[in-house]
Parts: structure tokens; sequence; C-alpha cells
DNA sequence: TACTTCCCATTGTGATCACAAAATTGGCGA
DNA sequence: TCGCCAATTTTGTGATCACAATGGGAAGTA
């Protein structure tokens, strides 16, 4: 069967595989999932992923042969799965061709608490009518999580937990168009949440998170859509008094 | 100072320059723009204002190599520029790996529709306090011509007049992360604007386009805001009443 | 010791080649 | 004449090479 694998170097596989470097490694290797995606679709991913858990501190360069080398493909998938997510403005190449991760900036900030507002309340009232007890249930689960992942101490897992939290509604309100200009934000200010994580939980303030689970399951769209306008007031909250500070 | 220019092969210039295939133009071609700019970053423009001007008909496909014939490079800057219109949503890729404008949809109409609400007048009201008198003046200029374009039946210069109308005053907000959603946006409904065009200049209703105009040399916010609400519910309603029809 | 200058490693860009899957076309058989 | 299957073409994907520009570090000078 794997007669023409030519000696597979194992060893340094590394969790992303195919770190041998053959002519041609067929067109689609669905490296690191297993499913039938391209190889740029899974650095896509996984850089994406990286980025929403602040696993890249912003300033922070990306050069395409480090991910290439890391991951063990060629530069051209990376080329491309940078170019995407530079057009979604997670990253941002500077005139010197630097890749990074952009920094904050004042009026970026109010830009995004702008569209947050103006966008996440309608996505998660759209997705209300749509919400089954089932998954109001694995929601709820998703939020345990992430209550654990801050008493633990895991900046990561939180993350993740909040994204997660927050997108299994958005996803429900089949609004993939707005859904894309959600996740483009999200990628912009993701980074920072990081920064900002120290904060979280230290307040005694109310959790919106479980005001929204009780409006989704009253199926209470005001009171759902001001949940969700004070969870984002709280945590880009967090990252403006981290990030930009009380100063000027 | 020129001295290490080695034999600028210029001759076969055709607009986009360097037809020829030699083993490597250097890096920075500079292609029909003879700004410093990259052979994907040109690409991408032209692309870009071909669809936003409705020059690529929806469902009309799009190939790589296609494209790199037309304008004389190698299908290695067309798939870079295509995979970031792809990001940005003015074209889609299927799972066939087909590449093309995606069509309109009930759906994604209202989305759009609820967008473009949520996002431009604000955008509008942020660039109102930055608008000098000769911008306007200017903004007036573009307003005469795209006027021009509707008598004269010339589609094209309709769009890119209308385009040009309402980002000459959006750019002024110094809002570009808002500026960078709402071009997204654009670049979803543009190519169904084209369609809609013989509806524009029909209705003996109110140009709201001079309403913004008016409202812009008062530094009225609320009228402004009120216009540019009113001329997207209008324009929209072309391309609803055109491409959606009113079944259904 | 501090500053400037030169050299080389690194990085993004573009072209070209090889490959597999999809699309198209042609021909064969009923 | 119509429908189906095989062969060919087309298309996106990934790897590799060549090139220019940036950046960092070493070496030389004041």
């Amino acid at each position: 069967m794997n007669a023409s694998q030519p000696q597979l170097k194992a060893g340094t596989v590394k969790e992303f595989e195919v770190s041998t470097r053959k002519p041609a490694p067929p067109v689609v290797t669905g490296v690191a999932t297993g499913l039938g995606l391209t190889t740029h679709e899974s650095v896509y991913r996984r850089l994406r992923d990286r980025i929403l858990c602040g696993g890249i501190a912003p300033g922070e360069a990306v050069t395409l042969r480090g991910i290439a080398d890391e991951l063990g493909v060629s530069p051209m998938p990376i080329r491309e799965a940078v170019r995407r997510l530079i057009a979604e403005r997670a990253l941002e190449m500077r005139d010197n061709r630097r890749v990074l991760v952009p920094p904050m900036t004042r009026t970026k900030f109010s830009q995004i608490l702008y569209a947050r507002h103006a966008l996440e309340p309608e996505l998660a009232a759209l997705a209300l009518p749509r919400l089954s007890a089932k998954i109001i249930t694995k929601i709820e689960a998703i939020d345990e999580e992430l209550g654990r992942a801050v008493t633990d101490g895991d900046p990561q897992g939180y993350m993740r937990g909040n994204y997660q939290f927050h997108f299994s509604i958005y996803e429900r309100a089949g609004a993939d168009m707005l859904l894309a200009l959600v996740g483009s934000i999200w990628l912009q200010f993701g980074p920072f949440m990081r920064m900002a994580y120290g904060r979280v939980g230290t307040s005694d303030l109310e959790d919106f998170h479980e005001v929204a689970i009780a409006a989704m399951k009253a199926c209470d769209e005001a009171a759902l859509r001001q949940a969700i306008t004070d969870d984002i007031e709280q945590g880009m909250g967090y990252i403006g008094d981290t990030v930009l500070g009380t100063r000027q």
C-alpha cells in the first residue's frame, strides 16, 4: 500500500506531518486534519486559531519561511494563508514587506467597539429563534469550561472558550456574511484579549454570559441583545484599560 | 543615476506591460500603474475595480490562467489577488475549485441591507466634521459626472461614479477598519447594481445624493445620516426588485 | 568607546514545473 | 439519433528556483 512512500522520515512529525522535501506531495494532503482540506486551508485555520487565542503577540513578526519550516510545508500555501489573513486584517504588511500582528490604536479600538455593538446583538437576535434546547445546553457547557479555564489560569483555554461561546450562538443566525464581518473584527482584537486576560474574573461584576444563557432559555430577544451588549462593553473595557491605558 | 538600469525592455507594453515570458522580471514591476506596486497588488486593484463596476457578471467563472494570459503575467500573482478577493467575499470558490462571482440570495441581500444601514451613515457622520468646502466641491463634481453617465447610458461610468461619491465621503472618516468592512460589502452587491442599472434615474423620486450634498454644506449630521440611509434604501430597492423580483 | 560602513543572511515576490481532479470533448455502441 | 464511456484538455495546488531589497552584525575608523 505504502510502496510509493519513499522513506517517510518519520520522527520529526511534530503534529503537522510531512517535513520531507520531496518533489511534490500531491495536491490535497489533508495536513493535520485528516479531512480533504488543502494545505493552505489548514495552515489558514491554524494561524487563525493561533491569533484568536493570543498565540501571536502584537508586533511579533511572522515570516513565510519561518511558518513553512515550522509546519513542514513549502512557503507557497503559507503565502496564500497569510494573504487571506491580511485581507481579514488579522495581519498587516508594512511597507518593509514585514508581516506582523498589527498594534491597537485608539481609533481602531473605537471602530471595533462600534462595529461589535452594531453587528453582534443583531446576530444573536437572528440566532435566537433557531436555538434548540440541546444547543443551549452545549453553549452552557462551553461557558462552564470557560469558567474552569479562568480559575485554572489558562489564557488560551479562556480565549478559545470565549470565542466558542459567542460564535456558537452567532453561527446559528444563518447569516454567513455578517458572521464573516464579525469574524474579521474578532481577529483584530483577539491578540489584545490575551493581554487583558489578567483582569478577567477579577471584577465582581455580573457574568453576562450567564445572563445571556438565561435570556436564551427564556427566548427573550431584548434581554439577549442587552446581555451581548453588556458583555461587549465589559470585554472591550478590559482591553481598553490594559492596552490603551487611561492616559490621553 | 540610472546606470544600474540594465536594458529596460520597453516595447510590448499593452497597458499591462511585460507580456514576454522571461525567466524573471524582477520583484516590483509597477505593472500598469507606474507606481511601485507589486504585480499582485495591481492585479488585485484591477479585478476589484472590474467587479465594482459590474465588469464581471454574477455566475461568470474566473480562471487563474485566463486572467494571467489576459494580463500577461504568471498565474502566481493572480492567485494571491484572487485569494484576497475571495477573503473579501467578492469572489467565491466552489467545492469544484471553480472561482466565480457569487450569486445574490434573499438572505444575503437582507444582511447587506442591514450592514449598510448599520455602518455607512455612521461613516458619513464621522467624516462630516472633516469635510472641507473644497472636498465637497469635488464630491459635487463627481455627482454631476455621475448624472451625465446616467443620461448617456454608461453603466460603468455610473457605477464608478456612485462608488466614488460614497467613498469620497467615507474615506474622510479616518476609520479605515470600518471602511474595509463597507468595501467588502460593496464588492458583494456591486455586480448586481449593474443588473439594476436600468431602473436608475427612471424614478421621479428624490435624488438623495443632492440631499446629502446639501446636508454636508449645512454641516447637518442628522440630515446627512438620513440622506445616506434613504440612498441605501433606494439603491438596494432597485437591486431587490431586479435581482430577487417581487415573488416569494 | 562610539559611530559609521560594508557584507551576508533573511525575506517577500514572481516564474516555472509537476501533479491530480474536474470539465469537456470525442467516439463508440445501441 | 441518442446516450454513455473513455481520452484529452483545462484548472487549481504545491514545490522549487532566482532575484532584489531589507536588516542585522561584524569590522574598521575617528
